[in-house]
This record gives structure tokens, C-alpha cells and sequence, in this order.
RNA sequence: GGUUCCGUAGCUCAGUUGGAUAGAGCAACAGCCUUCUAAGCUGUGGGUCGAGCGUUCGAAUCGCUCCGGAAUCACCA
């Protein structure tokens, strides 16, 4: 059986054909089968020559020959069958091969801008946001908001069909704390009159509820009570629970002060957002879903897979899966928090016909996810298993969690605000905004400050927890939004002047030129990017594309320090750096788009 | 106490379907702008990958034990 057949076409020619032909040689060999699964195509490491790298060691069983003896036999069949291989070397068991500069220069005139070949097409549903009305966004919030909106993006770039909601918790004791204290001690102030966002004032009014209501237990202790007695007794949380009733009696004053009072936060969310580039395709009011649940819950008795207890409330047994008992309506009939989330995952799931949904919620909440999947399952919802709770990690100040009542958190407004300064002063330092326009200006300093901010926070793995340091703050040379976004100003600089010089960008290049290895890494990572796109989707994890980006700027600025491109002589060699340039650039305004960053044309 | 997650350079982070000498940035020090934007580039120093044991030809990566930190275990959300 004669296997070789050589390759007329280098687009044919990825890992995965590397893979096969290896098994082919394998065969060819020593006559065995192996599963193309066990052959692993590595990318070489810089130190070594060579472009892919295979190691042999897992098939000496088979070759029955030394490390060195096996790579260099498989090498030599590989170097005969493919015809793009120009090279090998082997080293102990690592077999290293190395492609022709005309292959990787066809590889480069083949990329397509159309992003991801394996199209997935389904339809998922994504949460995230999810704010509180009674107190303004804060850091964390902002890492939830970047984190769901570049995953959309990077979801929508692998084909799949992204539905983005909010789901906005606008009720409950706690909402009702900000509107009693602003009835008692607000003096009828608005956002107008105060000259003050509206979330911000709303929250102040829930900071000054938290400051009296523990001066009333302190009273209260002092006078003999227990803690948990003052806690329940003072006449604030009375007071406070007096309101939530009245609210869900639709007490017509209560909801006047309600409605005034949310629409406030509103306005002032819609501002932040705006500032961050935050949009949903749908917005739903936790005061409209709070009541969903509840049937799914009941039915749930009738079928006996939930309990009633004597005291009327009804729980989950969750015990054999390792989980308490859960309460899913309290004795008085009312939900929790986990009834509405059964209901609206129901819900959305019928309304969007969703393969998945995910929620975007920090990972205090593991146990409630954990638990609502559980839940589900025991109601006969085979889908539950569709949901996916991406837990991020806490944003940490160095003295700790950032906590609302006590005033310790970076509120997102102030955050953006001191970016767009630091861009500026540094931009003027530099020099950068010489000979532009007012408007050019303000563009450029937003991009950039809002640029550092998200690209600080996403190149970070969502899933860990992450420090933010408000007196280093956030930087702008580095691994970092400003340094990518930069690479592409220069690129596109140089573009302009290739322009003016009449040097065209072609969309293909001659093959027989020679290039170096740093334009060769550039190729490379170039013709990764659409593995790396779904590698993010895969994992739901932007710091993969954070980091990718960063690794191809950083090759690039090298390239672009150490050769000329407008000065190079020879012109089919032109033609190719300029060609390395733009594609590098549009890979840069792709990758920073999927996490929701946007590039200058200079700074 | 139970469950889950984390521990990599002084600091912030990469690297984990097991592969070669563990990488970046910041900070420190030393260089590079009559040359396409120096928010850049180059170099130097900096590590028992929390500790130990095990599995393996091979472990930062897998398993067990321990140490340290975080979250959670509500008729809160």
C-alpha cells in the first residue's frame, strides 16, 4: 500500500493533517494503527529550530527503537510526504520540523478576515449585569459587565446566536432601606436639586439607612438587648418591612416613591453603561419575575419530588446530592430568590428556545447555581443542564473585599473618569495630541482610558479572584490595552504613508521571498487567530484573547522596531511587509472588539 | 465543621487534555530617538511553581496528605 501522495495544496496542510500523515508514517513504519487522538502537534519553542513540534516518546512501545531513532525515521517519511516540510531536527524524543518560508507565506495570503470556520449556530441565552437599585456600580460591577459583553461577542464570532439580558433587582427589603431614609430624611431632594447622579444618591440614602439602623442597635444593646434582638427590633428594619408590605399590597403612595426613585438609578445605570459600551437586547424587572416559580414549585408536590414541611413551607431535598435542604417557598407562601430563578429559567427557555444559558455571576453565588441545576433536574427539566453559571472571581482591594455599606468600594463612574485623566496627562506629556482637533482629542483620550481599564480587567482569567490597586492604579505601558492599541495606531500610520507614497496593500503576495523568524512568529500567531477565537468561546474565557493579542503586538512592535517596511528596496518584499502590517492590525481591531475595546487611528 | 475555589519572581498575572532550560509586565539597574509614532525596543539581576509523598520514561499540570487564603453552607439577594 503506497500512502505518499504529496500535498499540491499548502491551505490542506494544518496540525491536523500533520497528525494524520504522523499516523500514516507510523503505519507505514512499523505497521501498527494509532489513534490520531494520541498524536499531539505542538507549536516549537522558540529556543529550538523548527516550526511544529511532535513528541515521539509515547509511541517508542510501538517503534521498539531508541527516541532519537524513531523521531528520525518518522522525520524522514514526513519530509517525503509533505511536501511543504523543508527541514527536521531531532532532539532526544522531540522531533522538530520546519515548514518553507513559501508555505508560510501562502498561509498568510490565504487568512480570511470571515471569522471561524466551525460554525456552531446555537442560540444562547447570556445574563449578566444584574444590578441592584439601591446603590451605583462599583468595580465589581464593572468586571461582570466587561466580562458578559466581550463573551457575547466572542460567542456571536463563533457563529452562535447570543441573546444578551439583564435582569435587574428593583424590589425587596433592601430597596425599600434607601426609600424609607430618603421619606425620612431627604427633605424632597432630587437628583436635580443635589446635582447629583440619581444611583448615587439613591445609594447615599442606602449608606445613611445602614448608618442610623446601627446606631438604633447599638441603642438597643446598650440597653440590654441582644445583638440579635436589636437587629430584629429597632424601629428602622420594622419600619423598613412595613414598607416592603405595603409595596406588595401595590400600596399606591409606596409605588409613586418606588417608580420616582428607580427611575432615578436608571438613569443614572444608563449613563454607566454608555460611558463602558454595556447594551442588552432585553431588560426584565425582578419585580415582574418574582412571582414566576412558584406554579413549577407546586406542581413539584404534587409529583412528591419536593416536600412540604408541617410548617406549610415547601424545600428541596438536595441531601443525597451532597447539598442541605432548600427552601423554595416560606411558610407564608411567598418566594425566595431561588423560586424566581426556576421560574424565569423556565421562562427563558421556552421564550428563546435556548441550548444554553449562562449567567454571568460572581462566585458567591456557586452554591445557588449548584443548587438551582439540582432543582430543576428534581422538577423533570431534562435542559437543566444547559445552564451554566460562569462564576467570576471578587475584584480585591489590598485591605480586601470592597464592601457598599462602608463606603469601601471604587465606584465605576469616579474609576472611568480618573482613566480618561490619566490619558489625557499622558498623552499631552508625550506629545501625542499635537496639531489635533478638540473632538479628536476627547476621542482618542476615551479610548485609550477606557481601553487600559477593560483590557486591565479581561486579561485577567475571569474565574480567579483579582487585585486592584487604586494608588499603583492602572498602566499604560506593558502588557496592557494602551500598548495594543498603540501597535495599531502605528500600524495604521504607517498605512497612511504607504498610501501617500502609492504603495498598495495587495491582498496576496509573491511566495519565493525570504523572511526572518520574527515575521514568521507574526504569520504563525496570525494564522492561530481563529483557533484562539474558539478556544475563548470554548472556555467562555476572554483573557485567552487578551493574552493572544498581546503576544502578536508585542511580536509586531519587534518587527516593526528592527525593519524598515516603507524603506525596503526590494518590492515583493514590500508588498509583503505591508501586507503583515495590515492583517496584524485588522487581528488587533478584531481581538479588541471581541473584548469590547476600541483602537485609535493614532494617539 | 462540610463543600467548592485558589497558592507560580518583590508586586500583578500567563503557562495545567502531563513533555525540552517555567514565561510576560510592573518595580530596580544599564543602554537605544538627525531613521515608518520611544505609550516602543534591547540587556542585567530576580523562582526549592505553598510543603511532602505517590503515579509516570517525564509533573507547575494528575492523585493523596498537610499548611495558608477566599467563598459558601438563609423562610437574604
Amino acid at each position: 500500500m503506497l500512502y505518499i501522495c504529496k500535498d499540491k495544496n499548502y491551505k490542506m496542510i494544518t496540525e491536523n493533517y500533520i497528525s494524520n500523515e504522523f499516523c500514516k508514517a507510523i503505519n507505514n513504519l512499523y505497521s501498527q494503527n494509532v489513534d490520531i487522538k494520541l498524536v499531539q502537534v505542538q507549536k516549537t519553542k522558540k529556543d529550538f529550530n523548527g516550526d511544529y513540534t511532535i513528541n515521539v516518546f509515547p509511541f517508542l512501545k510501538i517503534s521498539k527503537k531508541s527516541p532519537e531513532q524513531t523521531a528520525t525515521e518518522i522525520g524522514n517519511y514526513l519530509k517525503d510526504s509533505i511536501s511543504a516540510v523543508s527541514n527536521f531536527e531531532v532532539i532526544k524524543g522531540f522531533l522538530n520540523i520546519s515548514f518553507s518560508n513559501s508555505f508560510w507565506v501562502n498561509k498568510l495570503n490565504n487568512i480570511s478576515n470571515i471569522d471561524s470556520e466551525n460554525i456552531e449556530h446555537q442560540n444562547i441565552l447570556i445574563e449578566y449585569s444584574s444590578p441592584n437599585t439601591n446603590k451605583p456600580l462599583h468595580l465589581g460591577h464593572v468586571r461582570n459587565n466587561l466580562i458578559g459583553h466581550s463573551l457575547s461577542e466572542i460567542l456571536k464570532a463563533n457563529g452562535n446566536n447570543v441573546t444578551k439580558v439583564n435582569l435587574v433587582n428593583d424590589r425587596g427589603i433592601h430597596i425599600c432601606k434607601s426609600m424609607l431614609a430618603w421619606q425620612k430624611w431627604g427633605n424632597g431632594i432630587t437628583p436635580e436639586k443635589a446635582n447629583k447622579k440619581g444611583d448615587k444618591l439613591v445609594g447615599d440614602f442606602y449608606v445613611l439607612f445602614d448608618k442610623e439602623y446601627k446606631k438604633q442597635v447599638a441603642d438597643l444593646i446598650s440597653n440590654g438587648k441582644t445583638k440579635e434582638e436589636a437587629e430584629k427590633n429597632a424601629g428602622l428594619i420594622i419600619e423598613a418591612r412595613e414598607m416592603l408590605k405595603k409595596w406588595e399590597a401595590n400600596d399606591s403612595d409606596i409605588f409613586e416613591l418606588w417608580n420616582k426613585m428607580n427611575g432615578w438609578v436608571y438613569r443614572g445605570f444608563e449613563q454607566t453603561y454608555n460611558l463602558l459600551g454595556i447594551t442588552f437586547d432585553k431588560t426584565y424587572y425582578e419585580s415582574q419575575t418574582y412571582g414566576l416559580g412558584k406554579d413549577a414549585v407546586l406542581k413539584g408536590i404534587t409529583t412528591g419530588t419536593l416536600i412540604k414541611k408541617e410548617d406549610n413551607s415547601i424545600c428541596a431535598d438536595l441531601t443525597t446530592e451532597g447539598l442541605d435542604e432548600k427552601i423554595l417557598l416560606r411558610s407564608d407562601g411567598t418566594s425566595v430568590y431561588m423560586t424566581q430563578d426556576i421560574g424565569t429559567a423556565i421562562m427563558r427557555k421556552k421564550e428563546f428556545n435556548a441550548d444554553k444559558m449562562i449567567y454571568v455571576v460572581g462566585n458567591e453565588q456557586i452554591y445557588h447555581f449548584h443548587a438551582l441545576k439540582l432543582v430543576l433536574k428534581k422538577l423533570g427539566y431534562e435542559w437543566y443542564n444547559s445552564i451554566f453559571h460562569l462564576s467570576y472571581g471578587m475584584v480585591e482591594l489590598p485591605e480586601g473585599k470592597m464592601k457598599s455599606r462602608e463606603g469601601t468600594v471604587v465606584d465605576a463612574d469616579d474609576l472611568i473618569q480618573e482613566m480618561f485623566d490619566t490619558a489625557k496627562t499622558i498623552s499631552l506629556e508625550l506629545g501625542k495630541l499635537e496639531g489635533l482637533t478638540e473632538k479628536e482629542i476627547e476621542q482618542i483620550i476615551k479610548i485609550v482610558g477606557l481601553g487600559a481599564l477593560k483590557y486591565f480587567i479581561l486579561k485577567v482569567d475571569p474565574k480567579k479572584n483579582m487585585l486592584f490597586n487604586p494608588v499603583e492604579s492602572i498602566d499604560f505601558n506593558g502588557n496592557t490595552g494602551p500598548f495594543i492599541q498603540y501597535t495599531y495606531a502605528r500600524i495604521k500610520s504607517v498605512l497612511r504613508k504607504a498610501n501617500d507614497l502609492g504603495f498598495a496593500v495587495n491582498k496576496s503576495v509573491g511566495e519565493n521571498i525570504e523572511i526572518n523568524e520574527i515575521e514568521k512568529s507574526i504569520i504563525k500567531q496570525i494564522v492561530n487567530y481563529n483557533n484562539i477565537v474558539s478556544d475563548a468561546a470554548n472556555e467562555l474565557n476572554p483573557s485567552i484573547i487578551a493574552n493572544y493579542i498581546y503576544m502578536l503586538a508585542k511580536d509586531y512592535n519587534l518587527f516593526y522596531h528592527d525593519y524598515s517596511i516603507l524603506k525596503e528596496e526590494n518590492e515583493e518584499k514590500r508588498n509583503f511587509k505591508l501586507l503583515l502590517s495590515d492583517i496584524t492590525a485588522t487581528k488587533i481591531k478584531n481581538c479588541m472588539s471581541l473584548l469590547g475595546i476600541d483602537v485609535p487611528e493614532r494617539m
